[in-house]
DNA sequence: AAAATAGTGTCTATGAGACACTATAGT
DNA sequence: ACTATAGTGTCTCATAGACACTATTTT
């Protein structure tokens, strides 16, 4: 870095932005949230949403405003995933996009999803558990669509990240609501992971691990035995932060 | 990103890096490759290798530059680390850095460190296994050296990096020559992860993994029973792309 | 009472740690 | 023969999967 940064304004570098994969569980499924584009490149296609960095602002500081101002949501769990550097990845010109993932439960979205006008896609897998790749998004009618840039890549990505978090790191709390039970906390690792999950295993590891804390309420309104409500136990670290 | 990129162009936007956090083995600890920098600012200070981004180069084009231009190395294991985004990381003005680590056997490393006046000095580890945080390096009086930059923190990112793939990715092979004793991997295992391991599960694991296949070859030059020597089962994955 | 899921107790298989014991080079 | 490490065999302990059994709610 010999190179003074003075010395270089007039040169052209390339442009930075950040996007941002947010997934939350929605029947049973992962679900992504998209924007539709109205400008080339790309116009009338789904993308997620993203925005340049500022020169006065942190990369992470660009993902949150994003959020908050494309979707309506503050104080999600945001983390940086990877940054996306392909030369061609932008038919506009040379745009570096640092990708980062956010996690929330589906209840949260229902206020901002009209409001924002924003969409919630299915996410379909193609790979085995832990071999990356694109993703599918697919609609209502259950065909797949095409996503801008290489936004299909960022969520595949993402699904990928989350699978190998999901086992030692206290992620799967981020897409339920504040109180679950454990058949909940359970469809959330089954969709993350993309395989059914031995019940009893789970049960008591999960029991065993000092994340949960009972609530002593039980689901009601159910036609069977109720089951116990848990809530995530805090464990002091910061949120949304580095791991 | 409703911006054009042709729109932006005569407006200020940020920089952007990349900077190589290479680790190798020696001396059974972790060493880190450092260059004395010549200039403001931190003139006279340790830094990590890197350089800016070209327009026209990928963001990984430019990792493997920097290793080859200044380093003087080629095909060697590197990976995208993270992307260090804080406004005031350089004093220059707005940097961005995506930081990559590579890691090369200490062997690779002899031919090249006069060449290029390449500095390893050792790496110590304050914090206990997953946490992370900033390293220290030590120089040859054992006295800890102040970094330029944040690149105190990106080592620590690296090992920390380390410390949660060696256990189910084959990275600890990087560190090695082609061949090597189950022993000799052993001490990487040790090394990254900062505490002693179980001589008779690791050797068990390892052997059952697949990821060894034996030379028939022997250690020599012992003054006990040789040990085999192994060499890495290539996979057939590409080498340095994402994981 | 019937239905359906919640939750408990126990058996088994697997893998890590511990450790005793045998093997093989150099001196 | 002695020494030091390589490598094997076996015992124990912790954890996951499997499964039988009991518990609790609504209809």
């Amino acid at each position: 870095m010999e190179e003074t940064v003075e010395g270089l304004d007039r040169f052209p570098h390339p442009h930075l932005a950040v996007d941002i994969a947010l997934l939350t569980l929605h029947a049973g499924a992962l679900h992504a949230l998209l924007l539709r584009r109205t400008e080339a490149p790309f116009a009338g296609a789904l993308s997620l949403p993203g925005s340049f960095v500022r020169v006065r602002e942190a990369v992470d500081a660009a993902a949150a405003r994003v959020l908050a101002e494309k979707c309506g949501l503050r104080d999600v769990f945001l983390e940086q995933l990877f940054t996306f550097g392909d030369v061609k990845r932008d038919p506009r010109g040379r745009v570096v996009s640092v990708a980062h993932y956010a996690l929330v439960p589906a209840a949260r979205l229902q206020a901002v999803m009209t409001a924002y006008d924003l969409q919630l896609l299915r996410i379909v897998v193609p790979w085995p558990l832990h071999q990356g790749g694109a993703v599918q998004v697919v609609g209502e009618d259950q065909k797949a669509v095409r996503l801008a840039f290489d936004h299909a890549d960022i969520l595949g990505t993402t699904v990928q990240r989350l699978r190998g978090k999901i086992d030692y790191a206290p992620v799967g709390f981020e897409l339920l609501p504040p109180q679950f039970t454990l058949l909940d906390l359970l469809e959330v690792h089954q969709a993350v992971l993309g395989r059914e999950l031995n019940k009893d295993s789970f049960r008591r590891r999960l029991l065993s691990s000092g994340l949960l804390s009972a609530t002593g309420r039980q689901r009601s309104g159910v036609a069977y035995r109720p089951a116990a409500l848990f809530r995530f136990r805090a464990t002091g670290r910061g949120k949304g932060k580095k791991a």
